[in-house]
RNA sequence: GCGGCUGUAGUUCAGGGGUUAGAACGCGGGUCUGUGGCACCCGAUGUCGAGGGUUCAAAUCCCUCCAGCCGCCCCA
């Protein structure tokens, strides 16, 4: 009989790989924590209409990739409705913010979100059809300054103030730039773009039959995806057309020239991209991608986002600016391993586990019962303890205490009668009898 | 969705038609009766990714499927 396994793109994560997910976790919340960010969960499941009138019933991510399916009535009465596990969180957040008329509340919501994605494509390294996002949101009604420059700016710098909290290095010639880069773009408001667009079917229409198959099949799809072609020969071309900086209108610039100037005031780099472009269609004006060099291969993107004013409307609620960001967590643990690897590399050194505070080693069975009603004293008062079994020959107590705790805690026939263990630190080599009551002072200041 | 490479002990990998499938690390035991890190000795590792085919004989050759990785596509 066969065995069932994950499915595909799907994988477990397991110690200790899971204690860098926690430490990553915990390092964004509390980030978020010091921008006045809140938590906001919402569930994996949506109406796919969501997803169809927000992301775009064009783009890759609703036309070919999302999990989909007819739930059944549950009543003759009741119609069946279209389901979809979310393959991205902005849609889901803004829906909830329309759904519990946080608008009327006249606040600027921040809102941040950790969880599981799902997008239905070829598996690659950190590139998952299970995949996890860190994410967060701004966004109000524009009285609440939501559509404020300030905004954009301040994500920006979060983003860069978490990263260095990370220890993710910023890309410099120091270090080969092998580190984060920021690039940045104005996509423009919701009037600038299909102009823009416009402009762009129409000066690819001459120019399309001298470009490589892929950028042919760009040009009629999908014309902003011809500006990040890769391919060399058709690179002339490509920047021969329009640029979307002439197309956006006063506004549009000046809020980007003042995004830029608080980026500057705030020493975050960056690098203006013009050709930068978004696969989801609610992005208007700044737009953005951090990538990282390292660990990633060819799915360096490590957190993509931008504004989205117009996203509230196209979900039938109130004008709500607003702008976010999601992070691939996936390949911010990929970034973290390969830094880490590469640091241990160069110092020569395997990185050390913590380790546990006590190793408790009953000599024989009769002493199984003392050891762990001793352990859960320990516990109790806050020591991680592990317990060991009185079958154990002492020498693999001693092997095993070693290896995964600081001292070990000796409980032979003696010892439980007189209620005075023996302890042996391994760090100092030191050995002595401590009294039961005494030791949880004895194994905390060691 | 397209193209390429790879699937062998828990892990990292060798073996590339021939009878009993290997190494290292790890694991269990011993030298060493309540004292580890070192050393030496012994031991167990397994549906050779799955299914089918060719052959006297398949881990090895062929086909199909599954999975991972690399590139494309796309994106976080």
């Amino acid at each position: 009989m066969s065995t069932i396994k994950a499915v595909r793109g799907t994988r477990d994560l397991l110690p200790p790989e899971t204690a860098l997910w926690n430490r990553v976790e915990q390092t964004a919340r509390d980030v978020f924590r010091r921008y006045n960010f809140g938590e906001i969960r919402t569930p994996v499941l949506e109406a796919t209409e969501l997803f169809a009138r927000g992301v775009g019933e064009e783009t890759d991510i609703v036309s070919k990739e999302m999990y989909t399916w007819e739930d059944r009535a549950r009543a003759a009465s009741e119609k069946a409705q279209s389901l979809t596990l979310r393959p991205e969180n902005t849609a889901g957040v803004v829906r909830a913010y329309i759904e519990h008329k946080l608008g009327d509340t006249g606040q600027l919501q921040k809102l941040y979100y950790i969880g599981p994605q799902f997008r239905r494509e070829r598996p690659q390294k950190g590139r998952y059809r299970q995949f996890f996002q860190i994410g967060a949101e701004v966004i109000g009604p524009s009285s609440s300054g939501s559509e404020s420059p300030l905004r954009d700016a301040e994500v920006l710098e979060m983003l860069a103030a978490l990263l260095d909290a990370l220890e993710i290095p910023r890309a410099s010639e120091a270090n080969d730039w092998k580190g984060w880069k920021l690039q940045l773009n104005s996509v423009g408001s919701s009037t600038d773009r299909p102009r823009y667009v416009a402009a762009l079917r129409e000066a690819l229409l001459p120019v399309r039959d001298r470009m490589c198959p892929d950028n042919q099949r760009r040009a009629e799809t999908n014309p902003l995806r011809v500006l990040d072609s890769k391919d060399e020969a058709d690179q002339e071309i490509i920047d021969a057309l329009p640029k979307i900086a002439d197309y956006l209108d006063d506004a549009s610039k000046d809020h980007f020239a003042q995004v830029l100037a608080a980026l500057d005031a705030c020493g975050v780099p960056y690098m203006v991209n013009p050709r930068l472009v978004r696969g989801l269609d609610y992005y208007t004006r700044t737009t953005f991608e951090f990538t990282v060099d390292v660990g990633l291969g060819t799915q360096n993107a490590l957190l993509g986002g931008g504004r989205y004013d117009g996203l509230s409307e196209m979900l039938g609620g109130p004008r709500a600016p607003g702008i976010g960001f999601a992070i691939g967590e996936d390949r911010l643990v990929l970034t973290l391993q390969a830094l880490e690897e590469a640091a241990a590399a160069s110092a020569g050194e395997v990185s050390i586990m913590p380790k546990l505070d006590a190793y408790l080693a009953p000599l024989s069975p009769a002493q199984n019962a003392a050891a762990l009603s001793l352990a859960r004293d320990l516990r109790s008062s806050g020591l991680s303890v592990e317990v060991g079994d009185g079958s154990f020959r002492l020498k693999k107590s001693f092997e095993t205490a070693d290896r995964v705790a600081r001292s070990i805690v000796i409980l032979g026939e003696d010892e439980v009668a007189q209620s005075v263990a023996t302890v042996k630190t391994f760090a100092s080599n030191e050995q002595r009898k401590v009294p039961f009551a005494d030791l949880r002072m004895a194994l905390a200041t060691e």
